[in-house]
DNA sequence: TGTACATCAGTGAACGCGCGTTCACTGATGTAC
DNA sequence: TGTACATCAGTGAACGCGCGTTCACTGATGTAC
């Protein structure tokens, strides 16, 4: 049981040479949000969402009393929103470094794609995340998976506004163009959760594809003059 | 409590007149796979999913014993998948009756379009679980609407397959255009399921614009003689 | 440095609840005579 | 037509369970002197 291990750790600690995170104010706060939000995420896993954890579980799993977790979140929903933000984050970082690497739009796509099929095939729990709690749970969940979803629209349509500038390329819709991206792309990562691990690469090949299908489509429709809306 | 007053007017109906969805061998079955799918629908709605729905709430919706249920389903999986089945079922209807109205590319994708989202503006509830319970719940749900969706795509290859033809337009790998545009409408459609009905006219638009983006591209891509893979 | 004290993070026990599932039953149904 | 009977769809009561939440507690922590 790690979290009962470090917590045993942080008492044994007098040097103080233990993470910051576990200190509060000078006082040593035994229980972090950080092991709760560790326990949750050893839960979670393809055939576990967030939405069917419940509190007392995740307590069990964090070596502490079901009402400790009271301590750190007000209930199974604001941990549920820590999960989904850290998730986004995460994900967007991934996807930025490969993004910033990439100096064609051709390396953007394919670069994008692979290092996000990448981290689900690395059975990232944090993509778990947010490819699986965007279609149930509270209200509260799927605002903070559409906020996340939105901030990845917002920074794929900078990049290819970016490319689009770089390569002389006009875009029809730069905005409309990321938001298909996005959601294409999510929504054919949630499904491949379920597919063993052998059809990554197939099912990577058809979005890459797919993904080419639509910066084709925007950069014709531009070609052709058609007025943006 | 409307599944106990056709209970009692299938003991009251000596003409037999009523549906012979309740007979069964001869045998008046006063519960029939009916009342409870009816009771289901009834619970389900934009914050409700098949997988939040408990046996024993189900049973009080159809207004029989909790362990009736078990005389027309083995669990709750196996009632979930049979609303998935029909879900599929009634929306391929709908969409293939809009479809076929269709001559033209342009109106096959808009009229598609609008059909699914005037189903969707309608609250209706099998829409609702095609579109939520492909993320979470059981492998048996998964699989169901992973099946509803291939029906999909199919269905739509044969009708691009088909305007293009008609059109003497080649496609770039219809399969593959067919599911870009499949999973990217459902994406959409799980979203639309949370924003106000006033805001539905603007995504149906937004949808038909990302929808042409990729036929446009498979269409330019075929005319550039890209392999398909 | 040593000691007394206030604070408050973490706890153990208990609550009432709705759940899925089981069991032996009952009573309407359709059948055999 | 009338009657006795077997069938089996539907039931009421009960089970044990894990849940979220509450309460008063305790004991380590950091502070004041």
């Amino acid at each position: 049981m790690t979290p009962v291990d470090s917590t045993l750790d942080l008492l044994n600690d007098p040097a103080g040479v233990l993470p910051s995170s576990a200190v509060h104010l000078g006082r040593k706060a035994v229980i972090s949000r950080e092991d709760i939000i560790a326990a949750a995420l050893k839960l979670i896993g393809p055939h576990r969402s967030v939405s069917t954890l419940s509190l007392r579980e995740v307590a069990r799993e964090a070596g502490i009393a079901p009402n400790s977790f009271y301590r750190q979140f007000r209930d199974m929903d604001e941990l549920a929103v820590a999960l989904i933000d850290r998730a986004g984050r995460s994900l967007r970082q991934i996807i930025g470094e490969a993004r910033h690497r990439a100096t064609s739009e051709q390396s953007v796509v394919a670069g994008s794609i692979h290092a996000f099929m990448e981290q689900l095939r690395s059975d990232d729990k944090l993509l778990h995340i947010l490819l699986c709690e965007g279609t149930v749970g509270s209200d509260a969940y799927k605002q903070a998976v559409e906020r996340e979803l939105s901030f990845f629209e917002d920074e794929l349509r900078l990049d290819l506004i970016r490319l689009s500038v770089a390569n002389k390329t006009a875009l029809f819709e730069p905005a409309l163009t990321a938001k298909a991206i996005t959601r294409l792309v999510f929504a054919m990562g949630a499904s491949a959760l379920d597919i063993p691990a052998e059809k990554h690469g197939e099912l990577t090949a058809q979005l890459v594809t797919m993904v080419r299908m639509i910066i084709v489509g925007t950069q014709t429709m531009a070609a052709a003059q058609i007025k943006p809306a």
